[in-house]
DNA sequence: GATGAATGAGGGTTCATTCAT
DNA sequence: TATGAATGAACCCTCATTCAT
């Protein structure tokens, strides 16, 4: 017997709008880019009026943000399900981690090539404060790692002397050199190769044993 | 007492000036960005009409072009220089070269952090085919670091059953990560860093000895 | 024991509401400039829904309509109170009535400026319309003063030969100029000196006696 | 044998252009109000691309700068010739001067009604900052006028204890007040009649000899 | 009656490109 | 060959007005 008042269900469909235009926006920038995609393009889409987006957005530069927000939130809830720095007591278990959050973001940016074409690709072009949300993304990216690796040291299944913010970054890297093969060749054999390679070099590295 | 007739003088110059204004583009496109930059901020800055910009150029699209091709020679060039894949005989004389090449790159992107943000974060949002460009130059730059490593499996110094194209990807994105790094922390001591836990992590991984 | 029916109450109401709206439009307007105004400013300010404006209003061109017949009420009412021209006998008195005409004035006007800054310079560029409005406000003033001239002269105290018609607007362009210079040196002292000068050109010239 | 390099005719072109701007900006304020006219009327009616107009302009509320300043300096031009106020030396010859200058302001505003219209009534509508520009307009027409003032007390033929600023923004309003009559009824003979009874208001007063 | 969400006409402005000189 | 004046497509954004709730 859930009731609601007329107010709150105006509300409610103001933010289920609010949420369609991002998507939407999402949808126009990541196929024909930032630049080449008019307000106009979007509310057309979406089979509202042009001045109807400027009633939830500031301007062209504001929606964007909230797209990038959305993604990033997307990553990062995505990464952080389920995969507690301090849930792993041991390399193994680290291992079995690290392939399941390498499953959790294949689903997510495999799922959709666009996420990644247009988080890592796209935005930095946009402009230069785009720019540096992006890096602050690989940035805070590569804190969630540091923490991981932080905690493997500390129990002492990686090395003690690891330079744990470096090569939290140089991980980071090869998770996205993963993404980037991604666009070029989704095909699953090929993700799962880059993924065999990263987790190899990660742990044991390419250096034959002597 | 070489002599060169006007024709030829007049074609050096020709040249020269097309160089000139690539040069310049690429100083505009990486202070304010492709979409921001208009062609006669370009004409203006070399002193020249903008008129005269179409006359070396057919359009805005087609100087970025050149702009990236050049980025891409200077790093392909500089990777390549002295650093033959089979002069190489050694894990130990390998991993002197791999700190060549880390010096090379950091000498190179280090020296001007423009051509990072231009290549690496500008340049895939300015349209579809220049993402399909960018993409082009990673797939260039795994296929050079994959001749290095097939050598070394060649050779016996690296895995035998290495996946050289997934690897020399990974590797290539740990380098990445270290140019990006050294975007937002310029300072030599987190390069040398960088280049460390790279290389550690390359030739060691991160997993404590058993 | 006055009872009021429900419906009068609410007529009032309304008409409260109106006036408030006409007010504030004024504010607005007087602020900012009738076209930087927009009708949810006026709304916003009063704490009504901008639709409600058009409950009470046809459109933003008939608001403005109503704030000028406020405004040119508002002066002629205080113009034309105590102030008979036919209640005068004398030079002596009629010095004395526009004494008094020219201190309602400076009550009106010098008691919010932006009254003459609407009304004077503002409105008239409005559109056409309002320019003949504005223009008719003139030429109404300018019948209400040739009635003040045409006693005097029935009664001998002002030239026998004066153009009345066109003597008043020359008198009303004075005061024009008073109540103009007020809007750049608002201070009492100007103001007296501006009301003893038109006064002195205006009974006897600015001629010496020969 | 006047030969011109092509560069200076080129600039005398361009010269040539923008002063055709400025006076089609102006018809088509004076005919349509200021925010009714778009800069593409007024391309369209000089027959070029409104690209054009921003060649010459920074924008819409430049030109309207460049229009107040012409008709300013129009009618400041048409004042100052052959009436330097100390070439008057006798009550008479002041008469006469200002009927030269009364017939001098009939000649401009008389002879394109759209100037008092323009500058006198819907100038000061445009926004603030070209209301004071108005307002600067009647301060230098005040000085102007006091200098006239000034000069004829000097040499006796005027009240020696005028207060003569105030004054001459008096007389200023009646010549206003005459300007903007023509609008209302520009025939020859209300503005000979408004002339007169301004001179003789200015010079006389209304009151009978005593 | 009151509201404010939706609308789209309209306008200012930019800038890549052309072409006459 | 170099130039820069001219152009107009394109686009962002505002805001008066309507109307369903």
């Amino acid at each position: 017997m859930t009731t609601e008042t007329p107010v709150s269900r105006a509300a409610r469909k103001k933010q289920e709008l609010r949420r369609e235009i991002v998507e939407t926006a999402f949808d126009c920038f990541a196929e024909r880019g930032y630049h080449a995609t008019g307000i106009a393009d979007i509310a057309a889409r979406l089979g509202i009026g042009h001045g109807t987006f400027y009633r939830y957005f500031q301007n062209k530069r504001d929606i964007v943000d909230h797209v990038i927000t959305d993604l990033v939130e997307k990553v990062v809830a995505a990464l952080a399900a389920d995969n507690a720095p301090d849930a792993v007591n041991s390399l193994a278990e680290y291992r079995r981690q690290s392939a399941r959050i390498g499953d959790a973001l294949a689903r997510i940016f495999g799922g959709d090539p666009r996420m990644a074409r247009f988080l890592l690709l796209e935005a930095a072009g946009i402009d230069a404060e785009m720019r540096e949300r992006v890096l602050d993304f690989y940035e805070t990216a590569a804190e969630l790692t540091a923490g991981y690796l932080h905690h493997g040291v500390r129990l002492g299944y990686l090395h003690e002397d690891l330079d744990v913010d470096s090569t939290a970054r140089a991980i980071n890297g090869m998770i996205l050199a993963s993404i980037l093969s991604e666009l070029r060749d989704p095909s699953p054999e090929r993700q799962a190769a880059m993924s065999r390679a990263v987790r190899r070099v990660m742990y044991d590295g390419i250096a034959a044993p002597s």
